[in-house]
DNA sequence: TGGAATTATTTTAGAAAGTTAATTAATTAA
DNA sequence: TTAATTAATTAACTTTCTAAAATAATTCCA
């Protein structure tokens, strides 16, 4: 293997990473002039002037006329210049793959939703078929909106379970039973454009670092409950993969429980998700028939106790996990989604109070935990980000990880 | 805050990075041609050529005339010159404060120990006095192996501890009562050379990352076990240190232990640090004078099943944090120092088969799990890497972590 | 109101560092 | 010994950035 970040800097890409922080400095900041674009990045102001220039002529940026650049109002002297990003300058397509829900989507270049559609599907269905119902959606979608192609960077895709996305194989997705599924292949080659795949926590993670309120954010996690429990990674701006892109599986952690003296291992999964959560709540209420997670909230909430004692005793234990996160990650922020959504008081002030008490010293006093702000469309926006990242802010970072 | 990683190129960053690219390369090959470093690093032949010859006169590195380089055994054409580095072209100094015991060393630029020296100190003491010692402790060695001053790149510190490298201040080392220590400005002022100061377990993970097992790793995590338990996280030939210079705490982890019916929450510390294993075998041996880990390890192996057990379920506890953390943080390679060099077979066989058990899938069959290869010798090489790896190889990282 | 002061941006001239292509060097094969 | 082959160096040139000077757009203040 290559010795750890021995690369060095091929000419051909100084320009290209000073385009990119450009770019990524006006998704951030919104507004920015010149002179604090050349602060910020590190590079003499002539070359900003340059590289600005060409970029508004390739019609991704623009030069507002009358604002001046915040944080100067009424100085002395010759007002700095606002430039932004131009959100319709490209389109990224993004898909996310959920058991037995798929949403795709259009974001603009800040990554809002331009427009999108969920749809429900089988589990039993060949993948083909569920790749297929993905791409006709998004064709529709581009037609009913009037997206120019050539303006469509790419494809993102948040998959459910073990991605490799160098290949862009879904490696396995247990809870749809699929195995070394080629989702980025087949994509490409339906649709004709760049695909990126990435694992389903992830995308969520990179969406809320990207456009949500882990912009300012160097270290951050993203949680995602539902049928599995998966967290995303995110380390200054980058997915953080691990060796084997295995890193964030954290519904896999496991607890301990003593049972008459003997310990008896239980996973995260196991206690915290969709499935879970009904089992209890079923044998609790000695049910048979279907029950959603939105009846047994409203039951708890209703006065259940025997609910609400099985609750917060899960968002105990949940709240250790994130304790054991903070203490080992160390993020600044950790921001939770899926059936976290819905529970409406239930779970999160006693996840909170948990997690603050059993992560060391400042680490837990400092951590800000939030759901997420992007609501149930994470998932789709998380994956149009995959591709904006990848093929619109990033283009020099082809291939990150590789052996 | 800055947007995340959206930094440019300066231009006068291109060439200090392509050197020490060209450092990082020569120091994991050991020997390497320039065409292959060409390759490697992503730049034209043209470029190394240049760039080879000022090493070369800066007294860095040396043409060997003979040997051709690995892997291109009598093939047809030229051979490919080998170069290497002079391994005494520089040294580094580390300092590793541990509780009650001091180690310092000069190594060179490959890690090789050039000169070391292990004290005692009271905790009681001054921190002052501490660090004097240290000071006095590398003078000496200094003049004894007549290191000439300006061969010495700088010092690095593994300290105990919450340390915040920016400022080189130990803002906590609870096992030594230290609060706010200004390490870096203190040692820097007495020895006139730079300093970098660091957690423990993070400067171990750096000096394996660098010159022990963890040479080919892209992700890697250091355990060192003793008073506290504390893990350090290599990414990438990087520190991981999180938002907060946090990260690795693993010694807080919780884990859950039912006690009639209600959890009651443990840390790893208060189950695997010496302290810890002391105090409950001095509770099932019912002895009451001093006892050491070789003791117990000693009567363990000579028969005390009680002290078999006991050892036997705390490996296994250690066994599931470790899994989570492999779940979480999906490294390449585990390397365990500190109380684990000790065991002697008693701990290691039931870490290693909990830890695989109950990582996830592939994730838990791939690691690699080992004690580390550099002995009780970790702490000070550590150190000396802080150094090499600020100084001498990416000189160009000044102030990564910075908000 | 109009110049002085101030700050931002652009232009110009040039330097730094890389690249490509041609050349030279050191081998093996025949 | 010469041809073939591969490595390393050199020479000419390109890219991209920088520094410093010039220009532009304001506010301040008499």
């Amino acid at each position: 293997m290559r010795p750890t970040a021995a690369v060095g800097i091929h000419s051909s890409e100084i320009k290209q990473r000073n385009v990119s922080a450009i770019l990524l400095n006006l998704l951030h900041y919104g507004a920015i002039s010149r002179v604090l674009l050349a602060q910020e990045i590190g590079v003499s102001t002539a070359t900003i002037t340059n590289l600005v220039a060409e970029l508004v002529d390739q019609g991704l940026i623009a030069e507002d006329s009358r604002a001046r650049a915040n944080g100067t109002p009424n100085q002395v002297g010759r007002p700095q210049r606002s430039l932004t990003l131009i959100p319709d300058a490209r389109y990224s397509a993004g898909i996310h793959i959920d058991v037995g829900k798929l949403h795709v989507t259009f974001t603009d270049v800040c990554g809002e939703v331009v427009a999108c559609k969920s749809l429900d599907h089988q589990v039993e269905m060949d993948w083909r078929a569920v790749l297929d119902q993905a791409c006709e959606a998004l064709g529709a979608l581009q037609t009913t909106h009037g997206l120019a192609s050539e303006r469509i960077v790419g494809v993102g895709v948040a998959a459910s379970g073990l991605v490799d996305p160098t290949t862009g194989i879904n490696v396995v997705a247990p809870n749809l039973d699929w195995h070394n599924v080629p989702v980025g292949d087949y994509i490409s080659a339906r649709l004709g454009l760049p695909v990126t795949v990435e694992n389903n926590a992830r995308a969520m993670a990179l969406g809320e670092a990207m456009f949500g309120s882990g912009r300012d954010i160097r270290a951050m996690a993203f949680i995602y409950a539902r049928i599995g429990v998966g967290a995303g990674l995110v380390v200054n701006g980058q997915i953080y993969r691990g060796a084997d892109a295995g890193a964030g599986e954290i519904g896999h952690s496991h607890l301990i429980f003593d049972r008459d003296g003997s310990p008896q291992m239980r996973s995260l999964e196991s206690i915290i998700s969709r499935p879970a959560l009904l089992e209890s709540a079923q044998s609790i209420l000695r049910q048979k028939g279907p029950l959603t997670l939105e009846d047994v909230i409203d039951r708890a909430l209703a006065g259940d106790e025997a609910l609400r004692a099985m609750l917060d005793e899960r968002a105990f234990y949940f709240g250790i996990v994130l304790a054991n996160l903070v203490n080992l990650f160390n993020p600044e922020l950790i921001v939770l989604g899926g059936l976290f959504l819905s529970e409406r008081g239930l779970l999160l002030p006693t996840i909170e109070k948990t997690m603050r008490q059993y992560a060391f010293a400042t680490l837990g006093k400092r951590v800000r935990l939030e759901t997420t702000g992007l609501g149930n469309q994470v998932g789709m926006i998380g994956a149009a980000a995959l591709a904006l990242d990848r093929f619109f802010y990033r283009p020099q970072n082809q291939l990150l990880m590789k052996g």
